[in-house]
DNA sequence: TTATTTATTGCATTCGAAGTCATTATTACG
DNA sequence: CGTAATAATGACTTCGAATGCAATAAATAA
């Protein structure tokens, strides 16, 4: 079998017997083209195989189709889910995901060179931090960018993200129904913005709600730093009356501790609460009283909002807040 | 601040007082360019901003530098970690991650054309099933295709998996310890090669044993179905007292189950094991005894699989199988 | 039927970098 | 110092589709 070279668009030409922006053109949505040249075409195209190449019209057209996301390694369980529920809907609207993993500041350098590069159409960051001259980076090159699951207060860019303080308050509320003395928030770690606003808001709404005895402690968002957080605080201290994670996967790891190695029962003895409604946290063996994210619509919103801007890149930045659910389980005691 | 059109290599050239070729040379590692041009070049394309555009080094190399990564909806629950297993290793080879996902059967076509569309250098298809046929149309296209946990016998495909046979045999061993009379396995769904293939080799091998009592169960691969599953099975039959389940997903499932709905204590009044060592598989509530694939080589010897077969096109097709690990969980019974 | 409008078509150029080839600048060496 | 060998450089072409524009064909109006 011969090694097929890829067929051109000139080669269609030169067998339908017409000339290659006809066959452009038939290629193209829209354009004017009558319905004979372009039956002939497309019959003589589907028999040599022939696929218009991306590339070159990604050349002459100066859109790339394509759009970055940028997962950090900081992004939390549910991200497959988001990147899932990313590529659908862009591919509904015709476009691509080149996918950047990040691993830790270091290679960010690298990473901006490569999509200046690549001429992406657009940006989305998964929760990945980056400073504003970063984002000033991206103005320079006119390429919209959304940060998802991030609030930046007074940035100017476009964010997508889940009302933190609602969902926090809701939790707290819940929490207060037992009328707990002794707090203890497990905050994610202090490199990540998100954690740093929950940790935060948590503060902030605790003091409102004139709570007292507050302990902050500092897990890596992971099962394990879960339940060496724990583990390690009921080593010099009595055990808390309710913990605040800043994840639901600290929160399992928080709770599996407790019952395994303190014989401590969750509720009765302590009342957990998580953040995220990640899958786990609704299994049997937690039932975790936690905000669920809003995972369709954040991504319809962060992607909606992507694509007006790729069209008219004028639209000045939005923050788009939703509202998470809360879920009622059943790691808060019922009063 | 004015619009900033693209810098061109020709924008470079002419502000550096060379010609473009000097601009492209000094861009491409390895070529014949002087240090005092290198310099000036180099210096003119930073005060200026200049990247090259990959678009343009695509269409005239015909290399796109992209992998195209097919993540099926069936993608098992660590599919995120070898995703990003995947864009990391594929990175330091300078190769990018086109991202598709696959919802059904339906859009495959559609899938197809922008693959060929894309001109992407590579294929790797994570748990997608694709008919013979389509690896032939990857053939005809001079496109190298790895498949990734998925072992098609007597194919030319080229695949990497996990030894699903030596490791659903240590696991029966496991079980075999306590001479267990009455077995169930748990499949995933039907459609599923991975899913019919774990199936089948669990039946066979217990015929092996000797098993007399088997009975077979179908879910889906999620923590609800095997729920539903045992749930439905112990309506009209006796507990058994081993269940072999194709992932750890579902093998959580049947644990909340049996503990939550039928006071069944696992591991003493069932044993269950599962597959694929997915992070939870070890939590404390759960510790199930599975197999632990081994992500992180699979996906280097899927990726160098690839990036070999890009360089050389003629090397014969490779099945690479990879042992998984044996976790001793406590979801055994002791004998 | 002819004049006019409108729909199709092809020619030639463009996008931006890379590579070929011939030419010129350097260096090495007798 | 002259000549051969080598390195560096620039002019020009190429990759493959898209598009402005002019030419042509078809459709409509008069």
């Amino acid at each position: 079998m011969a090694k097929n070279k890829k067929v051109t668009s000139y080669d269609v030409a030169r067998e339908a017997g017409v000339s290659q922006s006809a066959v452009s053109r038939v290629f193209r949505p829209g354009l004017s083209v009558s319905q004979k040249t372009r039956d002939k075409v497309m019959t003589t195209a589907n028999r040599m195989g022939y696929r218009p190449n991306a590339i070159a019209r990604m050349l002459i057209t100066k859109q790339s189709g394509m759009v970055a996301v940028i997962v950090s390694s900081r992004a939390n369980v549910n991200y497959p889910e988001v990147l899932s529920q990313v590529s659908k809907q862009l591919a509904a609207q015709n476009k691509r995901v080149l996918l950047f993993t990040l691993d830790d500041a270091e290679g960010v350098d690298e990473l901006f060179e490569q999509i200046w590069t690549f001429q992406v159409d657009g940006v989305i960051a998964l929760a990945a931090h980056f400073e504003s001259h970063r984002l000033a980076q991206f103005e320079q090159h006119d390429i919209p960018v959304v940060l998802y699951n991030r609030n930046v207060p007074d940035s100017t860019a476009n964010t997508v993200s889940c009302n933190h303080e609602l969902g926090i308050k809701q939790l707290i509320i819940e929490l207060e129904n037992n009328n707990p003395k002794k707090y203890l928030v497990l905050s994610g770690p202090r490199d990540s913005d998100v954690a740093n606003e929950r940790r935060e808001i948590a503060i902030k709404l605790l003091k409102q709600f004139a709570v007292e005895d507050v302990s902050i402690l500092y897990g890596d968002y992971s099962y394990q730093s879960g339940r060496d957080c724990l583990a390690k605080w009921l080593q010099k201290n009595p055990a808390p009356d309710a913990i605040i994670c800043s994840n639901d996967t600290m929160a399992i790891g928080v709770i599996d501790e407790a019952r395994e190695n303190h014989g401590i029962h969750i509720p009765n003895d302590i009342s957990v609460v998580g953040f995220d409604g990640i899958t786990s946290s609704a299994w049997q063996s937690y039932q975790i009283t936690t905000i669920k994210q809003p995972v369709e619509q954040l991504v319809k919103a962060a992607v909606g909002m992507l694509l007006d801007r790729i069209e008219n890149p004028d639209l000045p930045p939005e923050a788009r807040v939703l509202t998470g659910v809360l879920i009622k389980g059943n790691s808060v005691k019922r009063p």
